[in-house]
DNA sequence: CGTTGATGCTTGAGATCGTCAAGCAACTGG
DNA sequence: CCAGTTGCTTGACGATCTCAAGCATCAACG
């Protein structure tokens, strides 16, 4: 059945295949997010966090409202993975901001990705290369709004 | 920057754009469900519904506990998209099953997941060929546990 | 047949997630 | 100084999710 140029796929199947993949790449992080005592949620905005970024900004990434962030932001702050320190350049701001445990935390739950990793090593070099390139150019079309 | 033959990605920024599409693509779709009065996990759960599936499948199929099956699909039922229907064989057993409404709302949320089709239709037969024979690779070490 | 154990589904309690409306503090432009 | 905007929090409410408990049914065994 399969030669060297087989039947080129349906979008349709594409797309079934593009979101079972994500489905279970999500699924691989939540676990692993459990695995560290959070939920996907919290671990999905403890990965933002490379610098201090304010309350609103997350609620931008999260794409989500700003009085959710501030009930995420509750409970991290709670477990000491983060920290709330004032903007010096404006009093309403309050950026956000990983503590040393929050960087590790989110290391280890990256690291723990076991599926993902696995999947992506069955992938040599130039798979991987190709791979990156063609979702790359997906992307322009799937950042922000379609 | 860009020669026929690019540096490889790290695994670490494959990983990223994976999360990164995964991610649109989600909120893609949980647009298009809103639009349909739906949140993503029911549009989900109707999007398993092919045919008959019982609610110890769908808690399988959705990777989550079966009591919760139960709040999500009396949702549903109420709105008239779904059916519980009982099992010939096995009376402890309620086969869940898409009304021709249900059926009509997944199909129109997949026709308007406006992020996806645009980004797919900018790949060419070929690249959808390769990328559909890349994505398939990864599927092993996705499916079921890494 | 009857008992024992496993399985399918539902219910209730409790936590998190998510939105909206309302409120306060602080910035911005006249 | 004043009006409008913006950033964050609070409270109310619904949806999602897990766990423990309960009921009905099935399967297996004596």
């Amino acid at each position: 059945m399969t030669a060297t140029s087989p039947q080129p796929p349906t979008k349709a199947q594409l797309l079934e295949l593009v979101a079972a993949l994500g489905t279970a790449q999500w699924q691989d992080f939540a676990a692993a997010a459990a695995r560290q005592g959070l939920t996907s949620v919290q671990a999905k905005l403890l990965a933002q966090l490379k610098g201090p970024v304010p309350m609103r900004g997350l609620a931008t990434l999260l794409v989500c409202d700003a009085s959710n962030v501030t009930g995420i932001v509750d409970r991290l702050e709670a477990r000491g993975l983060v920290r709330r320190e004032p903007d010096p350049a404006d009093r309403r701001v309050k950026n956000v901001v990983a503590t040393d445990e929050g960087h590790e935390t989110i290391r280890r739950v990256r690291a723990e990705m076991q599926a993902t990793h696995t999947a992506l090593d069955a992938l040599d070099e130039e798979e991987r290369t190709t791979l990156y390139g063609l979702l790359e150019r997906l992307r322009p079309g799937m950042e922000r709004r379609g």
